[in-house]
DNA sequence: TCTCGTATTGAAAACGTTTTTCAGTTATAG
DNA sequence: CTATAACTGAAAAACGTTTTCAATACGAGA
């Protein structure tokens, strides 16, 4: 956890930029989550590391982050936009609609379809977005 | 296309709904576009067929029309809702990153891989999202 | 065809999220 | 330690979306 910290600190000053305590605020609360985080929410468990984290600057230092390809913006159902650390495989998630409970998924079987779609349509295929939505054992049996 | 829109209309019906001027106009903008479209291009694009056609109603009859799985709200990089009318059967998209333009794609490929995630995980899997990602024909060539 | 009740409408205002502006502060090279 | 440019938070502006409410238009029934 805190190599991964370590890592993403140096490839700030690396690209020029400034370690700052909201910047490493909102990297700590990134890295202690599993799903997406709303701005609002990325400043609320930022605070803990750096009190009087501004919600501008979050939006401001997820913006760097998402050009640096740090952080990705993924699309959540309610408000939009949620942001999570890229994690370096290819993964996806599987979310329970109940709990909200999210499990990683590596890789998916996608490939060959990506493959033939591109063929098939001269789209040079550059990414895609997965998210399966389902219903956890637990709260099946509560259902 | 004007069969299309009979059909539209007669469902709207059917379901205990006016047939009103603006819904009538947003039907016609929607029925024009193959790409998604922002609440405010609806509205723009439906007052050449109902000249003071408001925003309000625009977000009111989308609403409705998602709720009738008549149009679906796709995600789309800026500002995050687009509508367009959802074609019957399973599909999913495929974007251009730079020029948005949309190919909808009939299945996906994800059966297999997700019976096995259901056995692997324990989740009973309801649904899932796949968006695609790429750059179209045009724009390689422009890059 | 006309009348009437109700669903539906547009304007205004409220609301939440994101962006811009600006003066003060902080990290880091030297 | 100092200088300076990057960075910050607060306030305000600018969005997109939702709610409220009085006025209107649709369409069922006479």
């Amino acid at each position: 956890m805190n190599d991964r910290f370590e890592t993403l600190a140096q490839q700030l000053r690396d690209d020029g930029h400034k370690l700052t305590q909201p910047r490493a605020a909102i990297l700590h609360a990134l890295l202690q989550t599993a799903t997406p985080l709303s701005p609002a929410e990325i400043q609320e468990r930022g605070q803990t590391y750096c009190a009087d984290l501004g919600l501008v600057t979050v939006y401001r230092t997820l913006e760097l982050l998402e050009g640096m390809q740090i952080v990705r913006a993924v699309h959540v159902a309610d408000n939009c936009h949620g942001y999570a650390l890229s994690t370096p495989g290819h993964t996806h998630h599987l979310v329970c609609e109940r709990c909200h409970a999210v499990v990683e998924i590596e890789g998916c079987g996608l490939g060959e379809f990506l493959d033939s779609l591109a063929a098939r349509t001269g789209y040079q295929i550059t990414g895609h977005w997965l998210e399966i939505s389902g219903l956890c054992a637990n709260c099946q049996r509560n259902n």
